[in-house]
DNA sequence: GGCGACAAGATTGTTGACAATGCGGTCGAC
DNA sequence: GTCGACCGCATTGTCAACAATCTTGTCGCC
């Protein structure tokens, strides 16, 4: 079912293990429902068994993927009631995020990505440069979980992530979104080099609600 | 280092062993940096090393080990900061899950819960029972939870939960922490006795920083 | 007497073989 | 011709032996 190519790119490293299977399952280069097979995997990686066993069991943890007691792990798949679930619990915590990363920075540590996102993103969302706009945006996040400084909220944020990637990316290249979202982003981003922790908390979770709201109205897209 | 019984109460089935070490640690009965020994606890529970192996993996993932290689497993331990960190979190959660069940529910199906926290929890608070006072908040938790109906939303708090369990406990039986949380708690159960949805994630807020206060107060006989 | 190297024991990590389970195809009966 | 039982194959689950690593106690040297 799934071995549409025959020489795979042979990622040799044993404890590149887990973050290679990490990163196919949320690119979706191994597709919701895609058979993942102890042996293949072991051959492929150059690890034993066991050690795919073990990554598996972190997978599943994680909710990357389902295993099924002598059936084997498929990749785990979304449905709509799942994503909403998430982005639930994706607005609190991202909020919470930019406000704690605010109160803990000063106003002017903010002037570089403000900058970006005006003209430079402005010109990316113009000419349709998606991955550059992607790449933009997951650079601001990355900033605002280091700024944040809290490890336990990291840790959930980084899982939402792995698990919604792949539908935030196709939710950006929606009619008008791009547009939007770098609106609101730029409203959070005036509220953090204001130094305004709930004003930015408030924005940015505004901001999700807005992308909800396209996964919504455009989910037979979507997911 | 740990084996102060040397007649342990067996806890025969194979399944079993998750749960029951993860109740272990979350009740202290093995204390944070109690090392765990894979050959011990496989012939306690009469399993395979490599099953507890899985148990270990699983337990790491959850933050309740921590796992050094070559080194072993012990439980872990959390400083004043950590604690700091899963409370922020905990207060946007706990206030979402409050929010959402009493969106998801009819007012009056909490008219139990209003009852059992007038009366009854006045008289455990007053005479000092803890236990049943803690059983009782716990029945609150659970039913919000439940009513919520947000799996993502149930993994993240049980997870809080499991690491903050014993500091909960302690943080109740500190002085005036009882009546306090128990007066904040029926502001919130009349919120949603209401259908005030808002007003009650808010009035959890406040109940979670409220608690918060106490252990900042008395960290040195919470910690 | 203290410090460092060494060795023995204990513990974790890894591997491969073996058992159990589920799936698909084939054969036979109605 | 279709349904159902059986058998073989592929895959997962389990286990025990082996290898690697760390800890601890001892000895010798300074």
């Amino acid at each position: 079912m799934n071995n549409s190519r025959s020489a795979l790119p042979r990622t040799r490293a044993p404890a590149e293990l887990l973050p290679a299977l990490r990163e196919r399952i949320v690119r979706r280069e191994l597709p919701p429902g895609a058979k993942l097979l102890e042996s293949e995997l072991s051959r492929e990686f150059g690890v034993s068994r066991s050690k795919v066993r073990d990554v598996f069991g972190a997978l599943e943890q994680r909710g990357l993927i389902k295993r099924i007691p002598n059936r084997g792990a498929v990749v785990a798949r979304l449905d709509l009631a799942q994503v909403c679930e998430i982005y639930d619990v994706r607005e609190m915590l991202e909020g919470l995020c930019v406000r704690i990363a605010v109160e803990r920075t000063k106003p002017q540590s903010w002037r570089d990505l403000v900058q970006l996102f005006g003209r430079p993103m402005e010109q990316l969302v113009r000419r349709g440069r998606f991955e550059e706009y992607i790449a933009n945006l997951d650079r601001l996040r990355r900033r605002t979980i280091e700024a944040a400084g809290n490890a336990v909220l990291t840790d959930m944020l980084n899982s939402i992530n792995d698990k919604t990637r792949e539908i935030q990316r196709r939710i950006i290249i929606l009619p008008g979104r791009a547009a939007d979202g770098l609106k609101q982003h730029r409203a959070v981003l005036a509220a953090m080099r204001k130094g305004d922790a709930l004003a930015a908390e408030s924005l940015r979770r505004a901001n999700i609600r807005s992308s909800r709201e396209y996964l919504e109205r455009f989910q037979n897209f979507v997911l």
